[in-house]
DNA sequence: TACAAAAGTGGTACCGGTTCCAATCCGGGT
DNA sequence: ACCCGGATTGGAACCGGTACCACTTTTGTA
């Protein structure tokens, strides 16, 4: 176990000062010929500087990615293009779950704070607003993606268009004759979930049709939340019953689907269903289920992006909000009502 | 943005000196009374120690993870659990992705020694052998999880009991009667290739059916290498055509699934499937899937004790081999194979 | 040719902890 | 009353970089 050379391992072979290499590792100016001779010696040594002196001294090439829980393929996803993206510019990730809990988000967010990190990309629970804000008080650069917190107004978020996303989701069931459309989203103290909701009720009201508080479902993303709440639609009076379901939220897609399927409803016949996000799954099942697809690789990229300009001081000031458009993707899992069924 | 306090802001505050703090911190001998102050002292300003002041010190709280990929469900579960772990110990993870490219994970391995962690837990390409050993040499506690690497026989590996799990998933289906089985696995440069292709062998050869090379293919773990594998193997002349198969790598289901589907076949009258990795949408498909279910959070609790074992030095020397049992869930989509279908 | 400005280089004090070692304090044994 | 050893505590070097500042060497210009 021989140890890893230092700066003065390599300013002493290359015949010259610290200062000088460390000029050379920073860009800073050196004489041709001596920035040679330093290469050459930091090639030879194999010099790699240590992270750990670097950020004694305030540089950071670490940010900190804090998300609800892996499990959920949408976030697995993002996180696995949010390392890409990061990599790419020579920044490493400290990957931290909350599993949606605010008391672990605090442990974390403290964590995060001696570890030093420059910046954040978060999937804040809602929770702990003071807690963010004095993190951005201590000068580490914040990122929401997915989803924001309202209370926290100077901060950047990178998110799909959620209102318009809903909206279009509940425009195509309209537009396939559905007038009863259920939406299962998350609790409405996120803001995904007051978002897509809004969205959902904006297309109802421009199509004329009353909207149903027995038909919206802000359910908690974790836990069988979204299989209780496709039983309890699916109980409501005959004539009550939702033709259309919109599930909003990809951490409620699995275990409504698992309702449905226990339950035996036929899709789409007796019931349409589009999801949030697109799995690769989402095709393998029958009936292949319409969706919401958000672009993963926009927000990782946007987030990053973000994150780094801020850092680096190269963004002006004041908080930008980029939403990116998610795409609607049609499959068999959506159809017109049927009119003898829903009389029965 | 004001900063943060530091170590000796806390001893002036409890009106001790630094090393007293550093030893409460570190749970060296202090006086009762003495630590009763600091410990106020530390509260009251809100102290926390900085991991990179820490790590100067060959300290260290971080371990660093590689894996393949996040979009495989198996690694983002794997990835999910293991910060789970680490996090309960108080260590933190950095992650990083090497898409299953050697280049790539040799950068990786260069990044891993600047950031001085501790200890590492990855899924090996397979490649980079030396530079695995370097970075051992250099110190760093190294923990192999789902594959490892033969030509390091020095490293801890932590898996399933692949060859066991493979075989019981080909007995099964020579239990319903099939002769002709066919397994999609990794590449034969993998540990978990040559392993679970071993098991389905010496489960033939105890059924006394020999093994035929055209019904085993080692495929890439990306790209739609299971999707071409399904194809060839569903165009084989008829009475050479398995009645059943093995998917016996995760990263291989889906597009071997989607290719199934594509061509319209009918499992398990046409044939039965066996697939490696219980994922939430095994169960959604139709019809639902038979799998081997990995313990995923076996493998990450142990992963974890391992390497923090290592890196405080509490562990023997001597490599350690922790194999961990899968379990076969039997579901629909095996049968017994259909002799008429298999004769026109 | 002389002198000012610019460029390059070396010295060294940090950053915020840990750790070794010497100094101090204490009570018990004789 | 005096000496000795264990328990605490303080001082300062050190980990491996960065950055400010002073000094020397070029280069450019009058």
């Amino acid at each position: 176990m021989k140890k890893a050379p230092t700066i003065r391992d390599v300013a002493a072979a290359a015949g010259v000062s610290v200062s000088v290499v460390s000029r050379v590792l920073n860009e800073g100016s050196v004489a041709v010929a001596t920035r040679e001779k330093v290469v050459a010696a930091i090639a030879e040594l194999g010099f790699r500087p240590r992270a750990a002196a670097r950020e004694l001294n305030g540089a950071n090439l670490t940010i900190g990615l804090v998300l609800a829980d892996l499990t959920n393929p949408f976030f697995a996803r993002l996180a696995d293009r949010i390392v890409w993206e990061a990599r790419g510019r020579g920044v490493q990730v400290v990957l931290m779950t909350t599993q949606e809990d605010p008391h672990i988000e605090a442990e974390t967010l403290a964590t995060l704070l001696d570890r030093s990190v420059g910046g954040v990309i978060a999937t804040p629970t809602g929770g702990n607003i003071d807690k963010w804000s004095r993190l951005q008080d201590l000068g580490v650069d914040l990122v929401f993606v997915d989803r924001s917190i309202a209370a926290l107004e100077n901060t950047d978020v990178v998110s799909i268009h959620n209102e318009a996303s809903a909206a279009s989701a509940t425009e195509h069931l309209i537009g396939l004759g559905h007038r009863r459309i259920a939406v299962i989203s998350g609790p409405l103290t996120t803001s995904t979930g007051t978002a897509r909701i809004a969205g959902y009720e904006s297309a109802l009201a421009a199509a004329g049709i009353p909207s149903d508080a027995a038909l919206i479902r802000g359910v908690p993303f974790r836990g069988d939340a979204g299989a209780d709440a496709v039983a309890a639609l699916l109980a409501l009076p005959l004539a009550e019953r939702p033709t259309g379901l919109i599930v909003a939220n990809t951490a409620q897609v699995q275990s409504s689907m698992r309702q449905l399927y226990q339950m035996g409803i036929d899709i789409p016949r007796e019931l349409s269903v589009i999801v949030f996000d697109d799995n690769p799954w989402t095709e393998l099942v029958s009936p292949p289920l319409s969706v919401i697809r958000q672009p993963i690789d926009m927000l990782a990229r946007h987030s990053v992006d973000l994150v780094l300009g801020r850092m680096q001081g190269r963004l002006p000031v004041g908080p930008r909000f980029i939403e990116v458009q998610a795409e609607f993707v049609s499959r068999s899992s959506s159809a017109a009502p049927n009119p003898v069924e829903s009389h029965v």
